[in-house]
DNA sequence: ATGTCTTTGTGAACGCGTGCACAAAGATAG
DNA sequence: CTATCTTTGTGCACGCGTTCACAAAGACAT
């Protein structure tokens, strides 16, 4: 989500509810899957267990794309496959900047499932000028000063982030300013845009806390719970007391 | 304030929306950001707009947790990162198994976003021999025999597979076994797990996707819209006769 | 044709999450 | 102590998403 603006007119994509957009790529994946396997027909119950969802909740997203099944047989893959694929608009070519890369930049570059889905990299762009030149996964690293030619001259609407945090905000803003009016951040920071560009946000930080949470709750659930340490109190004042018996913010990386 | 002594009975930790907690490590990263320039206390409003929410659903989200915050002053900034790391379980070590030292696994292994937050990398697993001993993040890689032997003896509870998805399952499956209850996918695959066991998903190539979705809606609107391409639908055997949505298909079918 | 069987498409109920709006709580000043 | 001002905490209403359950639609057998 973006910042200053948590846009989200439901009613403008098309009638698409944007939990049923989010689970259209979920359903191309089986169903390409599916296609490779040279299965005619697929039933929503089928499906829907390859792909990991309710059967009932399947077929009602379907159902806003239009009646693409046929009662008692269950729905064409090859047809559904062109449908979903040219709703999400992927049957056209959408090129992509990378900017930022470092290890994660190059496992994004290196990465199949973009080009296997109208995806292609038109650039990397990195600020270490020590690194333009090198080719990674193929494609010569490109240095930032060349980003809005780059944008410019590519047609780019969609631009990857993943620079140090404290970047990312000035790679968004001129990325926005090149033209670029989707974004996929990667770094942990809340980036602002200005109506009219989305933002989807990656935080692998973010899930491994929500598994901690789920995790430590399973733990507490066989002891008698609430005792980690209910010791250190609030600590009010402004003094810079680390608190925490944890002394957590190691801050350093093992590496 | 107290000492927030007002330990809620059994809602504690039950009575958290999923909502609220996986909004909690964001406002965790606002808040240490704060902590970090010492500053005292901050409103609900100020927080909220760092973390780029709406102060209401702060406030809320906070109400879960307890009465935290001050009347006419605000949350002390301290106290309240103690509280929700506490909450999230990130007061303890939680040691971490990364599965697929491919582009991506290295990405991970060199991420700071864990080590900073309570997680520790406890080993890197690879499948290829070749890249046994092969130090990445100043880890040496170990051969994915070891598997089994690496989870129990360092108490593993949390792995995270960035495999090729065709491997994915298998190693779900081995480090159930050996007794990970929650899972980190970053393998564009639907894994299945026993009760009991968490599984989240971050699938690069799906973001991208639901972006691409909103694009092509934005380019829609200026254009005559529809019509993006009438070209080949695939014709598929078996049944005839299919039905136009909306008159925007052009649905070649016999007859 | 007629009947049976399978599977879709969807109306309707339900539950969760969000945001508004305001009373209560506490700080602060006089 | 009283008055005023700030900000929290939350009751309430609304809308989205999920799920159930079933009628309608078509395939298939007789």
């Amino acid at each position: 989500m973006a910042t200053g603006r948590t846009h989200r007119p439901a009613t403008r994509s098309r009638g698409i509810p944007e939990a049923t957009v989010a689970r259209l790529p979920l359903y191309l994946r089986a169903l390409t899957a599916l296609s490779e396997r040279s299965v005619p027909t697929v039933s929503s119950e089928e499906l829907a267990a390859a792909a990991g969802v309710n059967s009932a909740k399947l077929r009602k997203d379907f159902s806003y794309l239009g009646s693409y099944g046929t009662r008692g047989v269950g729905y064409d893959v090859e047809y559904l496959v062109y449908q979903i694929s040219r709703e999400l608009g992927l049957t056209q070519d959408w090129p992509v900047v990378i900017v930022g890369i470092g290890n994660l930049g190059a496992a994004l570059a290196n990465y199949g499932g973009f080009a296997s889905r109208g995806f292609r990299v038109a650039a990397l762009i990195d600020a270490d000028p020590a690194m333009a030149g090198t080719p990674v996964a193929g494609i010569p690293v490109q240095h930032a000063d060349e980003l809005e030619r780059i944008v410019s001259d590519n047609g780019v609407s969609i631009g990857v982030i993943s620079t140090p945090a404290g970047a990312a905000q000035q790679v968004c803003d001129r990325l926005v300013a090149a033209g670029v009016t989707s974004i996929l951040n990667f770094a942990p920071t809340v980036l602002s845009v200005p109506d009219g560009v989305d933002v989807r946000k990656v935080d692998l930080s973010i899930e491994l806390q929500i598994l901690a949470f789920h995790e430590q709750r399973k733990a507490g659930e066989d002891t008698s719970e609430n005792a980690p340490d209910p010791a250190a109190p609030p600590v009010r004042s402004a003094s810079a007391g680390r608190k925490g018996p944890d002394g957590d913010m190691p801050a350093v990386m093992p590496a």
